[in-house]
DNA sequence: GCCTAAGTGCTTTTT
DNA sequence: GCACTTAGGC
């Protein structure tokens, strides 16, 4: 068979260049997955050992993705290769390596969560207040240290800030305790597979001998630990295959580096780069929107991505009058489409995952079957978590986290104080908590783990999970409950047990710790909430979540400025650009018909919120918009609520509600009446104002110039997402409500 | 030690 | 709006 068939010029290129740096910048819906899984097809073809192909992806999903259309190509060699995410690359390597870089077989790996209660733990241990140092800052912080390769020591000599300072002794004693608990973390999974290549040259170079050609997806995503990974494991042969696209970057919060792109060609003398700027996924016209949005950005290379499909429908805009009837809307238009189209061709997108519940509902309440991709996580459920904090606990007693976590659940009536003796004479006998165990209550629950510990290894695994839901007491005590939430628990541990089987089904008989490995890796992002579905499903995701993936129909909703771009954005322009990639990620998903949405006024954390038309509506095109429903992006129209004073809005949009779902012409004839100039207004403390880019907002302090009236400042408190922000305006940026 | 009520702060995105 | 923490009564 013909791989190469149905390439064009510049794929076949790639597919074919054999030996050495190669670089493939592949613009969205170039082809990009395609001539990677093609390109291993003939690599293989052409002689080279699957066995010493290494290819890299972002996701668990990608990486499945790419193993199921290497199959497709080449059938069974697929199945021995190695294709994985960074994350369980690292893993292996560890595995094969425990010992040398410190580390008892059975060790683990600890959460998000885990880590933070960690964190939490030493705040508490050095008496800091913890309303004045936010222990997600800090455990952030910890972990852009570490994925910078920056030791607690080296922090330590630059640290000069109090935080700073700060955050230096607790990463100091957060390694410690991860140390001592025989657990890492998930940078750790990078970290240390670094330092060992650094420290053991043997070592290095049988695994450059054994992963001969490397190649390397989302490159533009890649950080400082990732990129060095990668240059040390490709130095000896440098067959390195990159392929990546600068304009889709966007985990630079996750300390991604997309500069390493642009660095390629210093790290990899004579390296090849080929540019794949044909789309085949979407209309011209989406093309050009998402085109006139990114060229707004400063820091990228030019590059002409086109697309050879029709021109296509106009992309929909529509500007609702509150979050309420952005979801009718959609809801909708999907009730529209349903009857001619399949349920999963169509996406709803979203910035953040507090979005999506408003959706949900609206689509429950249409009787639309939905699946939710990530969001709130299936193990992250207590039930859940705590199931596995004993199967960790009964694999490494060690597990200090886990312990404090279960030793008293269900209730066995130790609490606070009896834990507090514990972590006393663990101290002082230099000992884990579980082995200081001797006494007390406490020692029939360490009676309960021993039990199960000489079980564990007698039974397939999902008999163990029983076992250990009836030992404990969780079973029973869910059971005696009788309440809907105590039922919807004791499902979510069966839908636990049947994961636990089908890792059982995939892998033949499967030990107890190759299990929670695997958990903890696809612990972080699962697909699994998957509420109504059927085969026949919306999909909800977020941004992020969607790179990858692509839809016919594509709801791209909250379009507003404080959200899209989110409001923690808007202070620094690289934050911003990033925002817009990810804009421009979102557009070129879709294949056929784009939907944007926002509303005038929203309900978010228990309050309202009114902000500002989203600046990448403005960035793309009028001719290329096909507003729906009222005029929009008129001054008129945000004048309108300019003129009413705070209180009325609230009015005002229940009315719109009505009228604008129903009858959108009768809108534009609203007339209040209200003149309103821009010279000498007079500010006090109290009157509501509409800023540019934070919307609406209120005066709470006039810092009065007595020479220059005209020049005043106020403080204006914004009511942005999670909470108020203040910041000092002269009137100029300012209107008057 | 346990339970409840009240109070607080928070959520950008993910392996 | 929610999840998490804390205080105080039992």
């Amino acid at each position: 068979m013909d791989i190469l068939r149905d390439l064009n010029e510049r794929q076949k290129e790639a597919v074919q260049f054999k030996d050495g740096p190669l670089l493939v910048l592949a613009g969205a819906g170039s082809g990009k997955t395609r001539v990677l899984t093609t390109r291993i097809a003939y690599l293989i073809q052409n002689g080279v050992d699957p066995d010493n192909i290494l290819a890299i992806t972002f996701t668990n999903k990608a990486a499945g993705e790419m193993k199921g259309r290497i199959y497709k190509l080449i059938g069974y060699f697929a199945k021995t290769m190695q294709i994985s995410t960074f994350h369980s690359f690292g893993l292996k390597i560890i595995k094969e390596n425990y010992e040398y870089l410190g580390y008892d077989k059975n060790f683990v790996i600890f959460d998000s969560d885990d880590t933070l209660t960690i964190i939490k733990k030493i705040l508490k241990d050095k008496n800091i207040d913890i309303t004045k140092f936010n222990p997600r800052t800090i455990r952030s912080t910890i972990s852009s240290l570490k994925n910078e390769l920056e030791s607690p020591s080296m922090y330590k000599n630059r640290a000069f800030t109090d935080f700073d300072k700060l955050v230096a002794e607790v990463y100091e004693e957060y390694e410690n305790t991860l140390q001592k608990n025989n657990s890492l973390d998930f940078d750790d999974l990078l970290i240390l597979p670094i330092k060992l290549f650094s420290e053991r040259h043997d070592i290095l170079e049988s695994y450059q001998e054994k992963y001969k050609y490397i190649l390397i997806d989302e490159y533009q995503d890649t950080n400082e630990a990732q990129y060095k990974l990668t240059k040390l494991l490709a130095n000896k042969y440098k067959n390195i295959c990159c392929v990546g696209d600068i304009d889709q970057a966007i985990y630079g919060f996750r300390g991604a580096n997309y500069r390493n792109i642009l660095n390629f060609e210093k790290d990899y003398k004579k390296a090849k780069i080929i540019n794949l700027e044909e789309n085949y996924r979407s209309t011209k016209t989406i093309l050009q929107a998402a085109n006139s949005v990114i060229k707004n950005n400063k820091n990228r290379k030019e590059k002409n991505l086109f697309s050879n499909l029709e021109i296509g429908d106009k992309i929909s805009y529509y500007r609702a009058s509150s979050g309420l009837s952005e979801v009718k809307f959609v809801v909708s238009k999907i009730t529209e489409l349903k009857k001619t189209v399949s349920l999963n061709d169509m996406v709803i997108l979203y910035r953040t995952n507090a979005q999506s519940r408003s959706f949900e509902d609206g689509l429950l309440k249409a009787n639309i079957p939905y699946k939710i991709i990530g969001g709130v996580n299936f193990y992250n459920r207590m039930e859940i978590k705590n199931l596995l904090a004993y199967l960790r606990l009964i694999h490494n007693s060690n597990d200090d986290v886990s312990l404090e976590r279960i030793i008293n659940v269900p209730k066995r009536g130790i609490g606070v104080k009896t834990l507090n003796n514990l972590l006393e004479t663990s101290r002082e006998k230099n000992k884990s908590l579980y082995d200081a165990i001797e006494t007390g209550k406490e020692l029939q629950f360490k009676k309960i783990i021993e039990e199960l510990k000489t079980k564990k290894d007698t039974m397939p695994l999902t008999e163990f999970i029983d076992l250990v839901l009836d030992k404990s007491g969780i079973r029973e005590e869910y059971q005696n409950e009788k309440t809907l939430d105590a039922d919807i628990r004791l499902e979510n541990l069966e839908e636990f047990k049947s994961v636990a089987k089908s890792f059982e089904e995939e892998n033949g008989v499967i030990s107890l710790e190759d299990f929670l490995l695997n958990v903890s890796l696809i612990t972080d992002n699962s697909e699994i909430t998957d509420t109504s579905s059927k085969n026949n499903a919306v999909s909800l995701m977020t941004i992020h979540a969607v790179k990858g993936l692509e839809f016919d129909y594509v709801f791209l909703v909250g379009m507003e400025e404080n959200l899209f771009p989110h409001s923690n954005s808007l202070f620094s322009l690289e934050e911003v650009e990033e925002e817009r990639r990810l804009c421009y990620v979102a557009i070129t998903r879709c294949k056929k018909k784009l939907f944007l949405t926002n509303a005038r006024i929203r309900l978010l954390y228990g309050m309202d919120q009114i902000n500002p038309v989203s600046r990448f509506i403005k960035e793309i095109d009028d001719d290329l918009l096909d507003n729906i429903g009222i005029k929009v992006i008129t001054n008129e129209d945000d004048n309108f609520y300019n003129k009413n004073n705070y209180d009325e809005f609230k009015k005002v949009d229940e009315k719109y509600q009505e009228m604008d779902y129903n009858n959108n012409i009768s809108l534009n004839k609203v007339d209040l009446n209200t003149t309103y100039t821009n010279s000498d207004i007079k500010y006090e403390v109290g009157d509501f104002v509409y800023h540019e880019n934070f919307g609406a907002g209120r005066v709470i302090e006039v810092i009065e110039n007595k020479k220059n009236p005209k020049a005043s400042l106020l403080k204006i408190a914004f009511k942005l997402p999670y909470g108020v922000k203040t910041l000092i305006y002269s009137h100029k940026s300012l209107r008057k409500v």
